[in-house]
DNA sequence: GCGTTTTTTATCGTTTTACGATAATTATTT
DNA sequence: AAATAATTATCGTAAAACGATAAAAAACGC
Protein backbone atom coordinates (compact mmCIF):
# COMPACT_ATOMS: atom_id res chain seq x y z
CA UNK A 1 0.00 0.00 0.00
CA UNK A 2 1.52 3.52 -0.61
CA UNK A 3 1.06 6.79 1.22
CA UNK A 4 0.53 10.15 1.25
CA UNK A 5 3.70 12.18 1.59
CA UNK A 6 3.50 16.13 2.41
CA UNK A 7 5.77 18.40 -0.09
CA UNK A 8 5.36 21.41 2.00
CA UNK A 9 8.96 22.14 1.92
CA UNK A 10 9.67 22.33 -1.54
CA UNK A 11 7.20 25.28 -2.08
CA UNK A 12 8.27 27.15 0.92
CA UNK A 13 11.36 27.26 -0.78
CA UNK A 14 9.90 28.04 -4.19
CA UNK A 15 7.98 30.68 -2.00
CA UNK A 16 11.18 31.55 -0.09
CA UNK A 17 9.01 31.91 3.41
CA UNK A 18 10.78 30.77 6.73
CA UNK A 19 9.03 28.58 8.70
CA UNK A 20 7.80 30.65 11.34
CA UNK A 21 6.69 33.37 8.67
CA UNK A 22 4.21 30.68 7.25
CA UNK A 23 3.14 29.36 10.67
CA UNK A 24 2.16 32.87 11.82
CA UNK A 25 0.46 33.66 8.24
CA UNK A 26 -1.69 30.19 8.19
CA UNK A 27 -2.76 30.32 11.65
CA UNK A 28 -1.40 27.53 13.23
CA UNK A 29 1.73 27.21 15.85
CA UNK A 30 5.17 26.85 14.58
CA UNK A 31 5.83 23.41 16.51
CA UNK A 32 2.49 22.18 14.06
CA UNK A 33 3.65 23.36 11.05
CA UNK A 34 7.06 22.16 11.69
CA UNK A 35 5.12 18.54 12.29
CA UNK A 36 3.31 19.07 8.84
CA UNK A 37 6.26 19.96 6.96
CA UNK A 38 8.13 16.88 8.72
CA UNK A 39 5.76 14.22 7.65
CA UNK A 40 4.93 14.08 10.92
CA UNK A 41 1.28 14.27 10.86
CA UNK A 42 -1.54 10.81 9.69
CA UNK A 43 -4.48 13.24 9.14
CA UNK A 44 -5.09 17.50 8.21
CA UNK A 45 -7.82 18.92 8.42
CA UNK A 46 -9.58 20.95 5.48
CA UNK A 47 -9.03 24.26 6.84
CA UNK A 48 -5.62 23.80 8.03
CA UNK A 49 -4.48 22.27 4.39
CA UNK A 50 -6.72 25.70 2.88
CA UNK A 51 -4.95 27.94 4.82
CA UNK A 52 -1.58 26.47 3.57
CA UNK A 53 -2.71 26.67 -0.22
CA UNK A 54 -4.28 30.43 0.08
CA UNK A 55 -1.00 31.52 1.16
CA UNK A 56 1.88 29.50 -0.69
CA UNK A 57 -0.80 30.29 -3.48
CA UNK A 58 -0.90 26.68 -4.32
CA UNK A 59 -3.17 23.82 -5.07
CA UNK A 60 -3.43 20.70 -2.81
CA UNK A 61 -1.61 18.58 -5.56
CA UNK A 62 1.52 20.91 -4.66
CA UNK A 63 1.28 20.07 -0.92
CA UNK A 64 -0.09 16.25 -0.87
CA UNK A 65 0.80 13.55 -2.91
CA UNK A 66 0.24 9.99 -3.46
CA UNK A 67 3.34 7.87 -3.49
CA UNK A 68 2.83 4.41 -4.43
CA UNK A 69 5.12 1.81 -3.34
CA UNK A 70 7.40 -0.11 -5.87
CA UNK A 71 6.28 -3.90 -5.68
CA UNK A 72 8.88 -6.03 -5.88
CA UNK B 1 -10.50 32.22 2.76
CA UNK B 2 -11.39 29.90 -0.23
CA UNK B 3 -11.84 25.97 0.73
CA UNK B 4 -11.04 22.28 0.07
CA UNK B 5 -13.35 20.48 -2.03
CA UNK B 6 -13.84 17.08 -2.75
CA UNK B 7 -13.87 15.52 -6.50
CA UNK B 8 -14.27 12.00 -5.69
CA UNK B 9 -17.40 11.78 -7.68
CA UNK B 10 -15.92 12.62 -10.99
CA UNK B 11 -13.16 10.45 -10.27
CA UNK B 12 -15.96 7.74 -9.93
CA UNK B 13 -17.82 8.42 -12.96
CA UNK B 14 -14.27 8.02 -14.97
CA UNK B 15 -13.39 4.61 -13.12
CA UNK B 16 -17.15 3.56 -13.40
CA UNK B 17 -17.54 2.59 -10.01
CA UNK B 18 -19.99 2.35 -7.70
CA UNK B 19 -20.10 3.74 -3.77
CA UNK B 20 -20.36 0.51 -2.81
CA UNK B 21 -17.54 -1.27 -4.54
CA UNK B 22 -15.10 1.34 -4.05
CA UNK B 23 -16.35 1.41 -0.18
CA UNK B 24 -15.65 -2.56 0.24
CA UNK B 25 -11.95 -1.93 -1.43
CA UNK B 26 -11.00 0.55 0.10
CA UNK B 27 -11.99 -0.77 3.54
CA UNK B 28 -14.62 1.95 5.06
CA UNK B 29 -18.06 1.56 5.09
CA UNK B 30 -20.31 3.09 2.30
CA UNK B 31 -22.07 5.50 4.85
CA UNK B 32 -18.73 7.61 5.59
CA UNK B 33 -17.34 6.95 1.97
CA UNK B 34 -20.57 8.68 1.34
CA UNK B 35 -20.09 11.38 3.39
CA UNK B 36 -16.40 12.01 2.32
CA UNK B 37 -18.09 11.70 -1.58
CA UNK B 38 -20.74 14.74 -0.66
CA UNK B 39 -17.98 16.93 1.25
CA UNK B 40 -19.68 16.52 4.37
CA UNK B 41 -16.38 16.11 6.19
CA UNK B 42 -13.97 18.65 7.18
CA UNK B 43 -10.53 16.50 7.44
CA UNK B 44 -9.65 13.11 6.17
CA UNK B 45 -6.24 10.93 7.39
CA UNK B 46 -3.71 9.68 4.95
CA UNK B 47 -4.50 6.08 5.38
CA UNK B 48 -8.02 6.84 4.12
CA UNK B 49 -6.74 9.08 1.00
CA UNK B 50 -4.38 6.96 0.19
CA UNK B 51 -6.34 3.92 0.12
CA UNK B 52 -8.53 5.81 -2.19
CA UNK B 53 -5.92 7.24 -4.43
CA UNK B 54 -4.53 3.40 -4.65
CA UNK B 55 -8.01 2.01 -5.67
CA UNK B 56 -8.96 4.76 -7.79
CA UNK B 57 -5.00 4.94 -9.79
CA UNK B 58 -5.06 8.47 -9.54
CA UNK B 59 -2.96 11.75 -7.36
CA UNK B 60 -4.34 13.37 -4.49
CA UNK B 61 -4.85 16.45 -6.93
CA UNK B 62 -7.15 14.51 -8.49
CA UNK B 63 -9.66 13.93 -5.55
CA UNK B 64 -8.89 17.08 -3.68
CA UNK B 65 -8.93 20.43 -4.69
CA UNK B 66 -8.47 24.21 -3.27
CA UNK B 67 -10.83 26.40 -4.47
CA UNK B 68 -10.16 29.52 -3.43
CA UNK B 69 -13.00 31.63 -3.43
CA UNK B 70 -14.38 34.92 -5.51
CA UNK B 71 -13.21 38.50 -3.61
CA UNK B 72 -16.21 40.59 -4.78
C1' DG C 1 34.28 29.53 18.31
C1' DC C 2 30.16 31.93 20.48
C1' DG C 3 25.80 33.79 20.78
C1' DT C 4 21.35 34.27 18.40
C1' DT C 5 17.68 32.79 15.87
C1' DT C 6 15.20 29.16 13.72
C1' DT C 7 13.65 24.66 13.53
C1' DT C 8 12.78 20.18 15.38
C1' DT C 9 11.47 17.03 18.99
C1' DA C 10 9.14 15.64 23.25
C1' DT C 11 5.39 15.49 26.54
C1' DC C 12 0.86 16.46 27.95
C1' DG C 13 -3.84 18.08 27.69
C1' DT C 14 -7.94 19.49 25.05
C1' DT C 15 -10.83 19.56 21.33
C1' DT C 16 -12.11 18.32 16.99
C1' DT C 17 -13.73 15.00 13.99
C1' DA C 18 -13.26 10.81 11.35
C1' DC C 19 -15.19 6.54 11.26
C1' DG C 20 -18.28 2.63 12.56
C1' DA C 21 -22.85 0.85 13.54
C1' DT C 22 -27.49 1.16 12.90
C1' DA C 23 -31.75 2.68 11.20
C1' DA C 24 -34.50 5.55 8.41
C1' DT C 25 -35.16 8.09 4.31
C1' DT C 26 -34.53 9.11 -0.35
C1' DA C 27 -33.00 8.25 -5.00
C1' DT C 28 -32.15 5.02 -8.64
C1' DT C 29 -32.82 1.07 -11.30
C1' DT C 30 -35.14 -2.93 -13.10
C1' DA D 1 -44.05 -1.76 -7.49
C1' DA D 2 -40.12 -4.03 -5.80
C1' DA D 3 -35.40 -4.24 -5.14
C1' DT D 4 -31.15 -2.06 -4.87
C1' DA D 5 -28.11 1.74 -4.10
C1' DA D 6 -27.12 6.00 -2.02
C1' DT D 7 -27.89 9.63 1.30
C1' DT D 8 -29.00 11.40 5.80
C1' DA D 9 -29.49 11.18 10.83
C1' DT D 10 -28.14 9.93 15.48
C1' DC D 11 -25.03 8.18 18.72
C1' DG D 12 -20.76 6.33 20.43
C1' DT D 13 -15.76 5.48 20.25
C1' DA D 14 -11.23 6.08 18.84
C1' DA D 15 -7.87 8.57 16.41
C1' DA D 16 -5.33 12.40 15.89
C1' DA D 17 -4.83 17.41 15.07
C1' DC D 18 -3.59 21.29 17.40
C1' DG D 19 -1.97 24.26 21.28
C1' DA D 20 1.21 25.23 25.06
C1' DT D 21 5.45 24.67 26.93
C1' DA D 22 10.07 23.28 27.39
C1' DA D 23 14.11 21.28 25.69
C1' DA D 24 17.23 19.88 22.14
C1' DA D 25 19.17 20.41 17.70
C1' DA D 26 20.27 22.85 13.63
C1' DA D 27 21.27 26.96 10.95
C1' DC D 28 23.01 31.52 10.86
C1' DG D 29 25.67 35.68 11.83
C1' DC D 30 29.39 37.64 14.29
Amino acid sequence: MGKIVLRLDRMMVERKISLGDLAEKVGISNVNLSRIKNNKVTAIRFSTLAAICEILECDVGDILEYEKDDKS
